[in-house]
DNA sequence: CTTGACCCTCCAGTGACTGGAAGCCCCATA
DNA sequence: TATGGGGCTTCCAGTCACTGGAGGGTCAAG
């Protein structure tokens, strides 16, 4: 298969795809021509590799995740230590994110948005601490 | 003062203040021997910036309030609506990503994480959709 | 034979730094 | 006076995961 009808089912851009060849991610083969010829299996990695990003997982995890899925004695144990740090950091930056959100709010609200110059926003982040 | 004396004092390590020089967003005087000399509102800028940089802000957004900011005229409806937009995109960010927390979390509750090879975290990274 | 949709490679840029090399400057101590 | 250590300078390269674009080859239809 070529790589714009793997990109529709894969839903990843060719760029992308060409990309995980260049990092090693997937290893199609080559027709004559030179165009990528993609088998059934590099498509369902693709969908895998999709997936496990569209989770947040970084590269490095999805490649660690791939070499798992294709190795029949992994233990599971191996794949959820990967998950369950990768749930702590979505959770630590959630709470980042939260916090940042709450003092936003606080300078949003308080500021009257009209044309005087006078702006509690500006005002607040000559003070807000920095954490 | 010097550079190293700003850092402590802005909380920002010394090569972000230089990378800000380069980027056109302070612009201390120089010594005769080539050492920056900053100003009290050089350090007063800086403090600023580590503080908008902190609520995450863009190096663009952090331009933008800057000018704002040093801008006896300005309407507090421009700042406002700085933060307003921003305040929006952290919002979709945590959505973001507490959709991954919960599919995730559901995933790691679902593994076993013992030593056998069957694993419903890659079993569902083949079917749950990309989004 | 041409058109247009594919495909290829290679290079550069994104954001916001960060690390490191190579070298100058300044002060204190032996 | 030498030396050592810290701080300062510039410049280059790397990070992460792509993304855009130039310049050019390939293929199927009309």
């Amino acid at each position: 298969m070529n790589i714009g009808d793997v990109a529709k089912q894969a839903g990843l851009p060719a760029k992308t795809i060409r990309y995980y060849e260049d990092i090693g991610l997937v290893k199609p083969l080559r027709d004559t021509n030179g165009y990528r010829a993609f088998r059934q299996s590099d498509v369902h990695k693709l969908v895998f590799l999709g997936r496990s990003r569209a989770l947040g997982f970084t590269i490095e995890d999805c490649r660690a995740l791939l070499a798992l899925w294709e190795d029949q004695d992994r233990a599971s144990a191996d794949v959820r230590a990967i998950a369950k740090d990768h749930l702590a950091q979505i959770e630590a930056k959630i709470a980042d994110l939260e916090a940042m959100r709450n003092t936003l709010s606080d300078l949003v609200r308080d500021c009257a948005g009209d044309s005087r110059p006078d702006c509690p926003i500006l005002q607040k982040l000559e003070d807000f601490p920095t954490g």
